[in-house]
DNA sequence: TGTACATCAGTGAACGCGCGTTCACTGATGTAC
DNA sequence: TGTACATCAGTGAACGCGCGTTCACTGATGTAC
């Protein structure tokens, strides 16, 4: 049984990621700064360094975090999807579009600009695993675009080395084109996010379920 | 005939961006300050405010010129291209992913994540256009992907209208296919900058070839 | 060509702000005997 | 069960920093007559 003070503990910390995740989503990442959780949670600037070492270690928190939600929320939308053949796939592209949506600053922390002079440590590896594994569990059958081009050797081994540590079995050119594929997807996700496709196209949803379907296509599902 | 002043006006100002260029290469937007732009031009930090309104107008000087310089590397990588079908496209993706490695600060400034507080003044659309111009420029012949799926009416007469004002002439079929790959150039060459490939893919050129030549693919050239 | 005035680049001081991080401390809570 | 000590959460003051922006000013450069 944890300690009473292990208990208590928890939950301020608890406490400061929930403010540092609402501070996030209200001014992004740059106008997230210690001092002002602190002060939102009626604690002396000095006590938050009991918690965190460091800003850099709360930015590494609220990544984990945004990483594990993005992953949770991807992996319940394949886990509810229908029957169809092309369902679990229009699920977690959709559920990604969705969170990024609702989580902008969170979104960008991620997956935008990296923020200079920040490493990202192991820490994150492993949640943003997680996504990526989502994706593959949506489209098990993916199929290589054309077989007929010769894949390098080496693009070819991190390609199947990548197939392994996400657990699918799939050939060097399959996962390939499944990763480009995802890095459309992020493309698509982005350009809307960060504003390329203003003043371009008005119906945002008709352009991102165009391009869902294309996608499949292209993975022959 | 300019007058004395005006040209030296010119120059201080020449000077100020490249001052800013330097800072942002270095730092970052966040890193960009206007008091340390003056400091380095030995002008004393007030004097700046002769030259620029203010931090975002400066912000916005560097996005214009960080998009002119991107579109004049894939303008003249087009124009210089070989006779080959791909050449050109193998060009201008070629001449996108070197620009965004020399200079990833200013690729991040205009296609990473949006700066927090700054709005994108009108001034920026032109020179944005160059660059999707220059794409278009590359594959004159792109087909549709499929014939076979109807397209939101709504969603194809964005796509007609981009195509006119890019000043290519495309059917709505053809124009989604180009910007669902450009979608795709965008996420790989982010991808690889932002770095999520790390530690997954140890050959960059070798993905980013396939990716290209895949693209082609897609787009029947 | 020479003078009087207007323009404008650059100065220096100031306002008011927020930040990350350290350090010696108090006092409450937990642990060992 | 009670006491002595150790742990640790939170305090308050301080260090040293940089920022954007305004304002009244000086003095050089340009313009009109």
């Amino acid at each position: 049984m944890p300690s009473t003070r292990a208990v208590a503990r928890e939950a301020v910390l608890a406490r400061i990621t929930d403010e540092g995740r609402r501070q996030l989503a209200r001014d992004g990442a740059a106008g997230l700064s210690l001092r002002s959780v602190a002060r939102e949670l009626g604690m002396v600037s000095s006590g938050i360094y009991r918690y965190v070492a460091s800003r850099d270690e709360l930015l590494t928190l609220l990544i984990v975090d945004a990483y594990d939600d993005l992953a949770t929320a991807m992996e319940r939308a394949v886990a509810r999807a229908g029957t169809g053949r092309r369902a679990p796939w229009r699920a977690v592209t959709g559920a990604r579009r969705t969170w990024a949506r609702r989580h902008p600053h969170e979104y960008a922390l991620v997956y935008g600009s990296p923020v200079p002079g920040y490493a990202a440590p192991p820490d994150t590896i492993v949640p943003a695993r997680r996504v990526y594994a989502a994706l593959a569990s949506a489209t098990p059958q993916a199929a290589p675009v054309t077989g007929r081009r010769a894949i390098d050797p080496s693009l070819a081994g991190d390609a199947r080395a990548a197939a392994a540590d996400l657990g699918v079995d799939l050939a060097a050119g399959a996962v390939l084109s499944m990763l480009g594929t995802w890095m459309r997807l992020f493309g698509t996700v982005s350009f809307e996010l960060f504003g390329h496709t203003h003043g371009v196209i008005a119906d945002h949803d008709a352009l991102f379920d165009h391009q869902v379907e294309a996608m499949a296509d292209a993975l022959g599902i």
